[in-house]
RNA sequence: GGCGGGUUGGCGGAGAGGUUACGCAGCGGAUUGCAAAUCCGUGUAGACCGGUUCGAUUCCGGUACCCGCCUCCA
């Protein structure tokens, strides 16, 4: 069997990944905020962790892993734009979800087996916020509920922190009722104009982080194997859920492997709406950039790196995998992915080796592994994309002019009217081929029918 | 200020204590009427300064620069 080695943030170190229970290997990913387009930068633990999933499957069967991806569907941001707009919260995150898996979906992402929303699992969090006030690790104050962090002596322990450090930092909102600056919310009051729900501290919503300790539990249970996301959730979020799920759990450990991906860049600068190189993943293709060809860009860079995003890397993805594509189509469904480029991957997803591996397995012809291959890793579905596939046409009345007029020439040693006819092809963006064995003429990606009307 | 990450050939981007990464571009060649496509060949790069070592781009320390988080923005 494949031996998988994952980069744990929690230690630093790349382990050899051996699931809890190989019948059921269990992910949970930190998903979106439902209240925008996503943007590209979302895109990228989506691409990331979407790897690792078929990963596993790969590995351990398809039926034999279980991957979370939640939904936060309560959160004042949402709250601020259903004012801003006047429309409902509830229509806002329900298009936004819908936008956000079909976006997603063009991206070659699968869907996790479970996307649970924030606000299917209330109860749920209350439960786990009762729990914490009577073990002592939360308490009441002035309608919200905090977390205790002094009651966890190993906080800190995921990012690297004490919380010492942290006050010294005194970048934290020192609220009144908090016994330690570092207190994080766990349950907070709503006014009659937001969302809220009946608590046993009266009327309110649930902080941030809770959602993910309380959907995590219900549908993986008190320890699971994977927890992703972005490095940005490495401190405050996953330190607060750690915090949260191991005091409510009774565990000393909430996922034994946690893995975080890096940042976007956009032609070497952070992605942000004031430098104006901010854009949606629904942007890059309705300027039609297809959807492998982002996710081949995503490949390229190790997911621990911070990855940019170029125009130029784009159109060099977008050449590679038409050759592929080109190739992979003369073979049928039904053979084995190349075992070196799986070991790639095993090896804490690399997938830019997974991408030289590939480059060999064109360079060899073998168009059979290459298109297993390329399923494996959601490059390829079933069919090659639309885009990529060869244009429907019958140039054969052009090719067999050519061909005359190349015999003439051979003949005459003017070929004049050879070049004239090649030079209109080559314009109209039909490769010309022409060898001792005849001509061939193959439409390329820029091929303009019109521009062959009444070529003689 | 605290914590974490990064710096590789023209560009992108990996692995490995000592043997060609790979891709793109470029260059040379084969091929072609000329091309295109294809094929073959070609690049001792590793921010800087020290240390360990028979030997480091790969390990350790320091310097510079860049980036992220610490402010419920992935």
């Amino acid at each position: 069997m494949t031996t998988i080695k994952l980069h744990n943030t929690k230690t630093r170190r790349k382990e050899v990944f051996t699931p809890l229970n190989p019948d059921d290997v269990r992910m949970y990913v930190c998903g979106p905020t439902v209240y925008d387009r996503a943007h590209l930068g979302n895109a990228r633990p989506v691409i990331v962790f979407d790897v690792l999933y078929r990963l596993l499957r790969h590995v351990y069967g398809a039926d034999h892993v279980t991957y979370v991806r939640n939904f936060t569907d309560v959160d004042d941001k949402i709250n601020a734009k259903a004012a801003e707009t006047g429309r409902t919260i509830g229509g806002i995150t329900e298009e936004t979800i819908r936008w956000y898996l079909d976006d997603m979906g063009a991206l070659g992402a699968l869907e996790p087996d479970h996307m649970p929303r924030a606000t299917e699992f209330i109860p749920q969090m209350v439960t786990m916020i009762e729990d914490l006030i009577a073990s002592g690790h939360a308490y009441a104050a002035e309608g919200h509920v905090l977390f205790a962090v002094d009651s966890y002596t190993r906080y800190g322990a995921l990012s690297g922190r004490t919380v010492e450090d942290m006050i010294a930092g005194a970048r934290v909102e020192v609220a009144p009722y908090k016994r330690n600056p570092m207190d994080f919310v766990l349950w907070k009051p709503s006014s009659d104009d937001l969302p809220g729900w009946d608590s046993p501290w009266g009327r309110g919503r649930p902080g941030w982080h809770i959602e993910c300790s309380a959907m995590a539990h219900e549908l993986l249970g008190a320890s699971f194997d994977i927890h992703g996301g972005g490095i940005d959730l490495q401190f405050p979020h996953h330190e607060n859920e750690i915090a949260q799920s191991c005091c409510a759990n009774g565990t000393d450990k909430m996922a034994n492997v946690w893995m975080h991906n890096e940042m976007l860049l956009v032609e070497g600068k952070k992605m942000s709406k004031s430098l104006g190189n901010f854009f949606t993943v629904r942007d890059l293709l309705d300027q039609g950039v297809p959807g492998e060809v982002i996710r081949y860009v995503f490949l390229m860079t190790h997911y621990r790196k911070p990855m940019d995003w170029t125009a130029e890397k784009a159109a060099q993805a977008e050449a590679t995998l038409r050759k592929w594509y080109a190739l992979a189509a003369q073979a049928q469904d039904g053979s084995v992915p190349s075992q070196t480029a799986v070991d790639a991957l095993a090896d804490d997803l690399n997938t830019h080796g997974f991408l030289s591996e590939c480059h060999q397995l064109a360079l060899a012809g073998d168009a059979a592994t290459l298109r297993a291959t390329l399923q494996l890793v959601g490059v390829l579905e079933t069919n090659v994309p639309a885009w990529a596939a060869a244009p429907v046409v019958d140039l054969s009345a052009h090719s067999y002019r050519l061909a005359a007029a190349r015999e003439t020439a051979m003949q005459t040693n003017d070929f004049a009217q050879v070049d004239r006819l090649k030079s209109a092809l080559i314009a109209a963006g039909v490769e010309v081929r022409m060898s001792k064995s005849g001509v061939e003429l193959v439409p390329g990606p820029e091929f303009d029918p019109s521009a062959l009307e009444g070529l003689e």
